[in-house]
DNA sequence: AAGACGAAAGTGGTTGA
DNA sequence: TCAACAACTTTCGTCTT
C-alpha cells in the first residue's frame, strides 16, 4: 500500500507542525497538531472489504493497481513548460511568444478537459454507488469513459449519458451485468439512449461484448429476493440445461433468469409469487409465465411443491 | 382476496429489401 | 428508409387456491 507522500506539505503550512497524519477511512491528510485537512485528494488503493456473499466477495477481490483511473488526472498532472519565465530568454523574442502563447493555449484545453472530466467521474461515481458497484468494476467504467473523450466519442452526445453506458459496458465486461433499467433508474437518462450510446460506444472503442447469460443475473436477483443459495444452483443448473437446448436464445436473458428462479424457489419449497420476483427483476409477470412455460415443457420439468417429497419428478436436471 | 393464467392489442427495437 | 417481425409489455377477464 502506497501512502501518498505530499511533496510541498511535509511541514503543515498552518502551524509548522511535521507530524502529517494520513486519514485513510476519509481519504484525507490531516496536520495532527491543528487539524488542518492537507489534501483530500488521497486515493484509497486498499481494498473495499464489504463482501456480504460469495458473489460479492469474488467480485470484489482484487489485485492492487496503484493507479486509478478514477482519478481526473489519475494522480499525476502534465504541463508545458513548467520552468520559469528565466529560462525564456534563452529563445528569440518571437520564439518566446510562440512560447508563452502555447502555454496558455494548453493551459486552458487541460483546465477544460479536466474540468470536464473530474465532473464526469463524480457522476460515475454517484451512479456507481447507487448500484453498489464493486471498485474494480467503477476502475472499468472510468477507463472506458476516459477512452471515450481520447477518441472524442462524447461529442454530439451528453456527458451523462456517456457515464451511463460506460457502466452498463463495464458491469458486463464483469459479468456481473446490470440491466438497462437499473443503469436508467441510477442515472436519469433513458434506456434507450443508453443502449444507443453502449452499443457507438462498443463499436468504436471495439469493446469485446458477449451476449449477457441468464445465469450472470441470478445471484443478484436470488439474493435480492432472499432466496437460498440451494435455489440459486437449481436455478443456474435449470439455466445451463435450458441452454444446451437453446431454449435461451433470442430470450431477454432477465425474462429467463426470472423463471428459471421462480421454478427453483417453487421447487426448493421457498415459494415467491410471480409478482415479487417481476418487481425484482424488472419483466412483466407474463414474461415469467411464458418462459416458465416452455422451461416447463422442454425439459420436462414437473412442478408440484407438497411438501419436501417432491422435488424430483419428471427428469432429473439435478442429479 | 390474492395469485396464477392467458388472450389481445400495443410498444420499441432489429432486420432485410 | 420503410415494412415486416419477434420479444416483451399492458391491460383485463377468468380460473384457482
Amino acid at each position: 500500500m502506497v501512502k501518498k507522500k505530499s511533496m510541498r506539505t511535509d511541514v503543515c503550512p498552518e502551524c509548522g507542525s511535521t507530524e502529517i497524519v494520513v486519514d485513510e477511512r476519509h481519504g484525507e491528510t490531516i496536520c495532527a497538531k491543528c487539524g488542518l485537512v492537507i489534501d483530500e485528494k488521497l486515493v484509497d488503493t486498499g481494498q473495499e472489504w464489504r463482501a456480504f456473499d460469495h458473489d460479492q466477495r469474488m467480485k470484489r477481490e482484487r489485485v492492487g493497481a496503484s493507479l486509478t483511473y478514477m482519478r481526473h488526472d489519475k494522480g499525476l498532472s502534465t504541463l508545458i513548460g513548467r520552468s520559469g519565465y528565466a529560462e525564456l530568454y534563452k529563445f528569440e523574442p518571437e520564439k518566446r511568444k510562440q512560447i508563452i502563447k502555447l502555454r496558455r493555449w494548453h493551459k486552458q484545453i487541460l483546465s477544460a478537459t479536466e474540468r470536464n472530466l473530474r465532473f464526469a467521474l463524480s457522476e460515475l461515481d454517484r451512479i456507481a454507488s447507487y448500484l453498489d458497484l464493486p471498485r474494480n468494476i467503477r476502475e472499468e467504467a472510468a477507463m472506458i469513459y476516459r477512452k471515450a473523450v481520447e477518441k472524442g466519442l462524447v461529442r454530439g452526445r451528453s456527458m451523462e449519458s456517456v457515464v451511463a453506458a460506460a457502466i452498463y459496458a463495464a458491469c458486463r465486461q464483469h459479468d456481473a451485468p446490470r440491466t438497462l433499467d437499473e443503469i436508467a433508474e441510477a442515472s436519469g437518462i433513458k434506456k434507450r439512449e443508453i443502449g444507443r450510446t453502449y452499443r457507438f460506444l462498443t463499436k468504436e472503442l471495439g469493446l469485446k461484448l458477449l451476449p449477457t447469460s441468464p445465469i450472470d443475473y441470478v445471484p443478484r436477483f436470488a439474493s435480492a429476493l432472499g432466496l437460498s443459495g440451494e435455489v440459486q444452483a437449481k436455478a443456474i443448473q435449470i439455466l445451463k440445461e435450458a441452454m444446451k437446448k437453446e431454449l435461451t436464445a433470442g430470450r431477454g436473458p432477465t425474462g429467463v433468469a426470472a423463471a428459471a428462479i421462480y421454478i427453483a424457489a417453487t421447487l426448493c419449497g421457498e415459494r415467491r409469487t410471480q409478482r415479487e420476483i417481476a418487481e425484482i427483476t424488472r419483466v412483466t409477470e407474463v414474461t415469467i409465465r411464458n418462459r416458465y412455460k416452455e422451461l416447463i415443457e422442454k425439459l420436462g420439468l414437473e412442478v408440484e411443491e407438497e411438501g419436501e417429497k417432491t422435488e424430483r419428478k419428471g427428469v432429473d436436471i439435478l442429479h
